[in-house]
DNA sequence: GGATCACATCGACGTCTGTCGATGGGCCCA
DNA sequence: TGGGCCCATCGACAGACGTCGATGTGATCC
């Protein structure tokens, strides 16, 4: 038997030898997904930066063609992370005429907390 | 010429026709590119399941047995996402004994924060 | 000292993802 | 009505990523 787990403030079954895990349980897989998913949206330079552009343009709003020379990417590209990123919901679309005006969702930095939060508890 | 872009309260080159860029500018690449990698920590379901039972364990810690079965996956897998949350500043790790005992960092939550606040802007 | 256990690393494999050029669909202006 | 502009979608491709079994490395226990 392991005195050192064995010390530990945990309830542990008497079984000798072996690591035996506590029953710990976090997030379920479906929840964690979904976190994760908003994450995912945040985890490309690409859209990192994107995001960053159209959240200090002076409308707090900007189309493909403002994004695409500053970021350095293809118009299909952009188009691609602006699709990704609102359907994470950190994002809005809002076609204008000819142009597609994307801005900061409203909920975007409480969605990001809440996640946070989920995961690292809100206490 | 356009005329909805060309009332934007923005600086617009005077060229006719086409969508002239008002020279927007976000994060550099390098920010955007560190910024990024926190939050692809964060992007994949199995690491955040396994932030979650990290942050919620009694202890506040647990070791890669512990931590195993609860999210389904191999101990290898497992060894390789703990990596990736510990190369992040996302958990710390400390060697006793024969385990090594995970835990969060103390600067988790504020770097997701700062991250979070550099992108969408800390107004 | 030999057996056992926890963990890291390695190599391999399938899948997801970021990127592009080409194309198509709307909208606007002359 | 025709042409030009903005944007989305498509198909393709390279690279990154998650996952596993097998193996290596220390530390512990008998």
């Amino acid at each position: 038997m392991d005195l050192v787990r064995a010390l530990l403030p945990v309830v542990v079954p008497a079984v000798a030898g072996g690591c035996r895990a506590p029953r710990l349980a976090g997030l379920a897989a479906e929840t964690a997904s979904d976190i994760a998913r908003t994450f995912k949206a945040l985890a490309d330079p690409a859209r990192v930066r994107l995001l960053s552009i159209i959240a200090s343009a002076p409308d707090g709003e900007a189309c493909i063609c403002d994004l695409t020379e500053p970021v350095g990417l293809s118009q299909p590209t952009v188009s691609h992370h602006m699709r990704l990123l609102a359907e994470a919901g950190l994002v809005t679309r809002e076609q204008r005429g000819r142009w597609a005006y994307f801005a900061v969702a409203p909920g975007a930095r409480e969605l990001v907390a809440t996640s946070t939060d989920a995961v690292l508890g809100d206490l």
